[in-house]
DNA sequence: AGGTCTTGCGCAAGAATCTTGCGCATCCTT
DNA sequence: AAGGATGCGCAAGATTCTTGCGCAAGACCT
């Protein structure tokens, strides 16, 4: 596991750049962030060895692609038991509604991010599967009207 | 902005490989949707134009690059008029620790994903940045403690 | 100081990939 | 059955990737 990788101005300039797109050229990066193409890929395969850089991954529109409700889902467990805990994770793969999920501390101890063709299919999901789930104690959702941020996790 | 748009099997095979891997060759992404190069990368190129691949982008490891609190936070306000509702909206943007915001409706108002670099860090912003800021009436946290899911828009 | 070691750049060349035009097959329409 | 539209694969030139190598700048030790 990496510890605190050291960088210099060039590597998070790298980093910005392939937040912002992920599939420029070598070519291209090496010009933005100002050293030629040769020490920009190796700096670029060494950020990936090292697992600062975890993968690339293009961003779909859902709308077009017949998803038009976005939601988060606050999920409370009756017990919070290391299995139980394991029990209910392992469940939230399962579900191709969930799209992603976090274990987390506070009132609730899950918070899954869905995604569903309509409100009706994602209603049913909540009602017949997540809330009638066993161990689920309590759901509370927020449907998302638009999102008004998306940043990469490297800031501007 | 794109009607539902008709994508065939191969379509939504590039699309499940290039969530998977956005850096994939052409000539690799073509050999694996069964198709040869040219008419792979017009299809890519088609999505992309189309607006149904929106981008791509690096995933970066957070905690190797000292982003070791993710949090989500809720938040009410007290007044919900379209022009509060984009003040807040506008705010969210100039927070460097809101890496994606989300206006829902339910309990709150807005979703914010954050990242900070230390708890104490984080705390602060809560306190002095988030809860002291102009018609905000309440903030509900969790701080995750593990990410348990991490699928793209299109299912497995 | 001087020598050595390490680090990281740029050049160059062969391999791989991208990109475009074109011909052809298939399917749908008339 | 003819015509048109769609979409594939081939081929070739342009671009990019990838590797080895030489060289310069800084660190470190004696």
């Amino acid at each position: 596991m990496p510890i605190k990788a050291d960088l210099d101005a060039i590597d998070w300039k790298i980093l910005r750049e392939l937040q912002d797109d992920g599939r420029m050229t070598n070519v291209e990066l090496s010009r933005r962030v100002g050293i030629s193409a040769p020490p920009c890929l190796r700096r670029v395969k060494r950020l990936e060895d090292e697992g600062i850089i975890q993968r690339y991954r293009a961003l779909l529109n859902a709308p077009a692609l017949g998803m038009d409700v976005v939601a988060f889902c606050l999920v409370g467990l009756n017990r919070q038991s290391e299995v139980d805990l394991k029990a209910f994770a392992d469940r939230t793969r399962n579900w191709p509604i969930v799209r992603s999920a976090w274990m987390v501390s506070g009132e609730s101890d899950f918070m899954l991010h869905c995604l569903a063709p309509d409100l009706g299919t994602f209603q049913t999901f909540v009602i017949e599967e997540l809330t009638s789930s066993p161990n689920v104690d309590t759901v509370r959702t927020a449907l998302t009207i638009r999102q008004v941020k998306d940043e990469g996790l490297v800031g501007i």
